[in-house]
DNA sequence: CCAAAAGTCTACTAATTCAATAGATTATTA
DNA sequence: TAATAATCTATTGAATTAGTAGACTTTTGG
């Protein structure tokens, strides 16, 4: 399950991408429409930004806005940021690696197949699931 | 990520499905050579009993041993039982749907479709992974 | 038949992670 | 230059996860 920060920053972000290019967007705004706490969200924004999703302007007008284009931004990088790992199984993981305690011999280990398929899928899914497409499908949806 | 209380349980599976039909295991010796707390993994084998997946027999002699077929248990099973549901929003769990706060309008969101998909293909390779297929890629790889 | 073995059950406690809040600070611009 | 809005540091509270303790029950081998 994706934790609550990481639900808050795709739908902040979706709310973004709806008002890609059309200027700053407060933190207040998108708060109150998406239902995030304000200062979680601030938290949330800011990491964001540090890696380069989001820019800010600070002062009268200022905000938040998308400075990766729509259909640059993914799923799996939102995830990897908020939440770490993709995969279901640290021993498995491409980029949050980490030797299973409780297994005795990696390598002979029968566990780890499956579980490096549903890593593959879930990669090859998510990295096509953009901000682009989803704001697309709202659109569709919302006719 | 898989809960260590999961992971546990699906070594202690692993384990049991190597010795099946071999007579009761000692929670002690499945404790000892999985490295898992052996009171931890009263609890959990407990838990995969009352699912009817294991039986076991009290007294000297006694221990846990698999009650189903291993190749009837599959993963989506033990993670569905050990750590809830398999999707990574609840508002696309089959099993444990839950509507989403942050959503304002289920219907219309944009979000839900990937998470489907990759809800779907998990699923479909999870419910493949069986005890049995697990030990035979276990013996494979250990010649 | 009874003592030892081994699972069952209830109830905690500790540790960690997740979620949220508070308040002071800095930068910007109208 | 005052108001606005993001930035930063620090803490707190809540929830979940992981692990422990100990008494109880059942079974069976000698």
């Amino acid at each position: 399950m994706l934790s609550k920060k990481c639900k808050y920053a795709i739908h902040a972000l979706v709310y973004l991408a709806e008002r890609y290019q059309q200027g700053p967007v407060h933190i207040q705004d998108i708060a109150d429409s998406q239902r995030i706490p304000k200062k979680f969200l601030e938290a949330i924004l800011l990491e964001m930004r540090n890696a380069k999703i989001l820019h800010s302007k600070k002062g009268k007008g200022g905000g938040y806005y998308l400075y990766k284009k729509p259909e640059d931004v993914n799923m799996v990088e939102i995830i990897r940021l908020m939440d770490g790992a993709i995969s279901m199984l640290p021993c498995v993981s491409l980029n949050y690696y980490e030797r299973c305690e409780e297994c005795t011999n990696e390598v002979t280990c029968g566990i780890r197949d499956a579980f490096t398929g549903v890593r593959d899928e879930t990669l090859k899914l998510l990295s096509k699931s953009t901000l682009a497409h989803i704001v697309k499908r709202q659109r569709e949806l919302a006719k």
